[in-house]
DNA sequence: CTCTTTTCTGCATGTTGTTGCCTCCTTGTG
DNA sequence: CACAAGGAGGCAACAACATGCAGAAAAGAG
């Protein structure tokens, strides 16, 4: 077990965009107290963002860069604790050496917060945050697909993200969801979002969804695949009844 | 240390822009009040967004000009303030419905943050940071282009991303330096970032570069171009024997 | 595991940026 | 024209910053 309170300087610069990402700006002398680092190391810290183009430096702290990728605003607390903790239990199922196919979302964007910064794997994502968000895992190699950028789900999409994926294969599929029912499947409210993701489940060999209970049984326009396609789903719900419909399609169901 | 409600520089002179959205003509007392500072400070940001045309100055305040707009403005270090000088330069050889090819590096960063909202445009670019930077520009199409992240850089390299780059044709490549020298010619430090400007630089119709002035005349081992490919040179320097052996070269140099 | 090499951190130094106050100048208004 | 209000510029105090350096910690080699 590790010192309490001490960061490594990876740790801490990933600490500093996550906090970034909810607070839209941060003063180093905080940080200094937030992180128990002297400000000087806050500051170069900032610097070294800063030449990433990750952060903007300003006179005595930083902001963000672009809107914030989490809509932070309405259900701040409740939600995002709740996308940690499923997070957290996703986490079992990656090993060393994985290549991970991750598409976008915020749920998705938790998840690779907690990946443990010295996990060895290939991070595969058609979504710029998520990119972003892997800069300080040194042992992960990330792959970006490229595409038209769909800025509503900060994705790209479209023919050039399908194609490339032709060339791809997968150990586990990550999947951002927007709705999931047990019997009409995974939906989306766009086209082009369900093409590629449809594409992303060809090429991977398991599927992971993490859902909130909310989006339990609910569906959209476009139907991704069956619900059946998921390997494991990964939810906060405990309703029995609700589950089994999962778990009878051979999915293994993952609670509290 | 900054107390708790202690607006930031930036963040005032945001607000003051908000404000001015809004209300159309605002008083240099009534904003001391409202932000807690002095009226001298107001006066000087009054003054700063006035040079930066973001308003107009009037005895005892100021007013709006033309459409509301928002404005990332970042007054920081001496760089910061030169990079943005020269993107503000740059910003004249952007025509609406330009195709541009931006590459990283935190001067085109700015570059993309002084893009007028409402521009009509089409951006390619290999940088996650500069996508996100777009997300607000809701008339510019921005296109991703894969490849492997370099992470140092914030951009993707490799093979994909050249071989992306065989079926695009650019009317201007924004090309992020790190070392330029007239005899020399461009180069960088990495073999992979050289392979994909060179790339970047034999599909558009011209090119434009942003230097500051510690970057002229300097080299490393990569080299990309020669220093001729260059159609468009904005740079702070001014001192004319030393941008003469460019100008030789038929390069359009900005400077002042 | 131990030893070496490299990176990281905090402190001390000197520099720059920011703000409020002051004085003197400018401008608008009656 | 006179006079009050607004503004420019200088100054001082303080906060934030950059840099070099030595000790500490992490990473790598054997």
């Amino acid at each position: 077990m590790k010192g309490e309170g001490v960061l490594l300087k990876q740790e801490r610069q990933q600490k500093i965009l996550e906090i970034l990402n909810g607070e839209q700006r941060v003063i180093a002398s905080d940080l200094s107290q937030r992180l128990f680092v002297s400000e000087d190391t806050i500051r170069r810290d900032l610097k070294e963002l800063d030449n990433k183009g990750l952060i903007r430096r300003v006179h005595s702290g930083a902001m963000r860069i672009g809107p914030p990728v989490v809509d932070f605003s309405t259900r701040k607390n409740v939600m995002n604790e709740l996308k940690m903790d499923l997070a957290k239990k996703a986490l079992e199922f990656i090993k060393e050496d994985m290549v991970l196919l991750i598409d976008g979302g915020t749920t998705n964007l938790h998840f690779v917060n907690q990946l443990p910064l010295t996990l060895k794997a290939t991070v595969i994502t058609n979504s710029p945050p998520i990119a972003m968000a892997l800069t300080n895992h040194n042992d992960i190699e990330v792959i970006m697909i490229g595409g038209t950028l769909f800025k509503e789900s900060m994705v790209n999409l479209g023919v050039n993200t399908v194609e490339f994926l032709d060339n791809i294969r997968a150990d586990l599929y990550v999947m951002g969801i927007h709705k999931i029912d047990p019997n009409i499947g995974i939906s989306v409210p766009s086209l082009g979002e369900a093409e590629v993701k449809r594409k992303m489940a060809s090429v991977s060999n398991e599927i992971l969804a993490m859902v909130t209970s909310d989006k339990l049984n609910t569906f959209s326009n476009h139907i991704v695949t069956p619900a059946s396609a998921l390997t494991y789903l990964i939810t906060d719900n405990d309703q029995s009844d609700i589950l089994s419909s999962y778990h009878s399609q051979q999915i293994t169901v993952v609670n509290e």
